[in-house]
DNA sequence: ATGGCCACTTGCAGTGGA
């Protein structure tokens, strides 16, 4: 089984590259952020065409996220519960554990599909702008309402997935220029004590269960041909639970869409899980 | 070596991203 997050930065502009992306990385889930669309212009149609199905938490101009997935999500929630937010951030849904199981009526488990089955949660965390300003006072005040969340849902969801654009990096060793960058936006100590207070939750960061490529990054400012000379932040990831963490059998960063025309500034992360 | 971004807006300059 395979999830994916990939934030395609207006999928008006991006559909297209996801679809060939989804060809050619058939996965199970794809969370996608940064829709900047509305949910009536989302292209269901599309995505259905490609055999997906879709749930959308869409928003004018900014943000919006979404669920893209073999199928149905199930038990869809949206935005954080107890954090009032008017920003569209967070879907939640929920998926059978591996393959997808036959229907059975005369054999059912007692255990609840929340148990037993998979937790997606795909997010677009705030960015922050600036250490001190008031969206950074936002952020702050998200990660919070973010973590008591969590702390919550991993009770009834023991099987879950935190991914998506964190705008956060765990240390220097996500940063390219980690001199140049102390003490700025997604490289300050409070936002990595959050991404820490989350890893004690129980969460583990998928990428780094792995050997990887020396300097991955999932993110490169368009300027500057940051791409091409790999100046970028490992800001997109992928947060698994103890009871999923010995599923983990993957988890890489796709930079071929980065290589595209008029492509996304971050690159999808795929999560493999070895699944019955 | 150096500078060069991109998407969106009741839009054509300003905001936000990261």
């Amino acid at each position: 089984m395979k999830l994916a997050t990939w934030n395609v930065n207006s999928l008006t502009v991006r559909l297209p590259q996801v679809l060939d992306w989804l060809q050619a990385n058939p996965v199970d889930v794809l969370a996608l952020q940064e829709l900047k669309l509305t949910d009536d212009k989302f292209p269901h149609e599309a995505f259905a065409q490609a055999g997906y199905t879709a749930q959308c938490f869409g928003q004018k101009t900014y943000n919006g996220v979404a669920l893209i997935s073999r199928t149905p999500a199930l038990d869809v929630v949206k935005n954080i519960p107890g954090f009032d937010d008017d920003m569209a951030r967070v879907i939640s849904g929920s998926f059978p554990l591996g393959e997808t199981p036959v229907e059975n009526s005369t054999n059912e488990s007692t255990l609840p599909l929340s148990n037993k089955g998979l937790r997606v949660i795909g997010a677009y965390f705030p960015n922050g702008q600036e250490p001190g300003s008031d969206k950074f006072e936002y952020k702050m005040a998200w990660l919070d309402g973010l973590r008591a969340w969590l702390r919550q849902e991993l009770l009834t969801h023991p099987n879950l997935v935190l991914m998506g654009d964190f705008n956060i990096t765990f240390d220097d060793a996500d940063v390219w220029d980690p001199e140049g960058m102390r003490d700025q936006i997604h490289c300050t100590d409070e936002e990595r004590y959050h991404l820490q207070a989350l890893v004690a939750l129980g969460l583990s960061d998928a990428h780094r269960l792995f050997p990887q490529p020396a300097k991955s990054y999932s993110w490169w400012d368009y300027r500057d041909m940051a791409f091409r000379r790999n100046r970028g932040l490992r800001i997109d990831h992928i947060l698994v639970s103890r009871a999923l963490k010995p599923l983990v059998s993957a988890c890489q960063i796709d930079k071929t869409p980065r290589k595209n025309e008029r492509p996304s500034d971050h690159a999808p992360v795929v999560l493999s899980l070895d699944t019955p």
